[in-house]
DNA sequence: CGCTTGACCGGAA
DNA sequence: ATTCCGGCCAAGC
């Protein structure tokens, strides 16, 4: 199994990602299951590999991509370097951390359409 | 060419 | 809750 074209995959998931709303949050796999599967690719590959894929994308992101709104299937921000920074711009955009843990029930991003941060909704 | 490392995920132990 | 593992990848050395 092999990613066809990884610049053009990678351009797809930079592009979605720059659509996820301040204050919002998105898992690696969503980001696969939201932007066009490469024609190429099994579908039981793509569910497979996909996420790792986008994780591959994210290391490799432009300035212009708000890689902090990606995290894991989990609700955690994998340990690596940069992670003490990713929970900081996350916090400062009001999503809120249980432990080391996001609520992905209340602050995941459904997809292009929803927009704005939930966070509002829980001032009273 | 071979080996290591890694911003994944779901299921099993 | 936590760790381990398969999947058999991509990039760097």
């Amino acid at each position: 199994m092999d990613l066809p074209n990884p610049s053009l995959f990678y351009s797809a998931v930079w592009a979605l990602v720059r659509q996820v709303p301040y204050g919002r949050v998105v898992t690696y796999g969503q980001v696969a299951q939201l932007i066009d599967k490469p024609a190429e690719v099994d579908d039981e590959d793509y569910r497979v590999y996909g996420p790792r894929w986008v994780g591959e994308a994210m290391a490799a992101s432009p300035a212009d991509v708000p890689w902090q709104r990606v995290i894991n299937a989990q609700g955690k921000i994998s340990d690596r370097p940069g992670a003490k920074k990713q929970r900081e711009l996350l916090e400062r955009e009001g999503v809120l951390f249980l432990k080391d843990r996001v609520d992905l029930k209340i602050d995941q991003w459904s997809g292009p359409g929803q927009d704005g941060p939930p966070r509002q909704q829980r001032l009273f």
